[in-house]
DNA sequence: TTGCTCCTCACGTCACGTGAGGTGGC
DNA sequence: TTGCTCCTCACGTCACGTGAGGTGGC
């Protein structure tokens, strides 16, 4: 039972990213395909489709860019590869010193995602203090306004 | 008693940015001085520094390009203009056009800013779940884990 | 008059987009 | 064999960064 392989397109498509997209996290070394075809067409495994998703979450949701990501999946691939076996990495010491890295560094993701869900909160009520002063100014000069996606939600 | 008036290297400093980003946003047309110096040099006011700090926001909480940007800002620039003075746009209907356009722009800001914040909660989770099982780990392996700004959170 | 800040080109960079021209695989 | 997908250049773009060389204002 060999795993199933993807296609480029197959990775793009599943990632909402373009096989432009993929070419370049491999020439920049964040991504490598699993294998090759016989003719050169690249064929990725689970573990690449699940790591586009990771670069882009890391991207879009924390606004990081290419070289900090590469930082962080560093950290994340040798603590994967300390859970999965004990093999490699021979000294204890060696050892703990990846596990206090990724702790560090979860740490530190962790905070940045607190402070960004601060900011968006603030953003939230500024807009939704906009949509009631602008509903305000509708019911005073009698505009009857459309309904909206926030009327869906509550419904 | 006039306006206070700030350079553009103040007003790149209280937002945070360079110089180069602000004469690139107005080659761009989305932010123009309030007037000049005599040689030549950019003045700006109140309303341009805050209107860089609503662009800001719209970039990096948000994620728009400039030209998303640009055509939100002409929405709130009109809508400001309307809620000021009742002068300039004519026609009842004009005037009920733009609340609902404005009240339609902020209905639709509202949903992908709660869209964000899910996609943020999500990835909260997920990352407070792999720092605890770094936590579990270490504590299996006798590994002394630092202390975390999370630690001086709950303190 | 001395600095620091401002000015306008103009080339560089990052993360891709978009063809050009050619080969691969069900 | 016919399409669709893949390949590698290579130039274009967006949102700036970064000097180069020169003028402005407290």
């Amino acid at each position: 039972m060999t795993e199933r392989r993807y296609r480029i397109g197959e990775v793009a498509a599943q990632a909402g990213v373009s096989t432009r997209t993929l070419r370049y996290y491999e020439e920049r070394g964040l991504l490598d395909p699993a294998g090759h075809s016989v003719g050169g067409s690249r064929r990725y495994g689970e573990v690449e489709v699940a790591r586009v998703a990771r670069i882009r979450d890391l991207q879009a949701i924390m606004g990081f860019d290419l070289e900090q990501i590469c930082r962080i999946l560093g950290i994340e691939d040798r603590l994967a590869q300390l859970k999965d076996e004990f093999q490699g990495d021979p000294t204890e010491s060696r050892r703990a010193d990846i596990v206090r890295q990724a702790y560090e560094l979860y740490g530190q993701l962790d905070q940045q995602i607190r402070s960004k869900q601060a900011v968006l909160a603030d953003f939230a009520a500024e807009i939704e203090g906009k949509l009631e002063r602008c509903a305000d100014f509708a019911a005073e000069h009698d505009i009857t306004l459309p309904a909206t996606a926030q009327a869906a939600t509550s419904s």
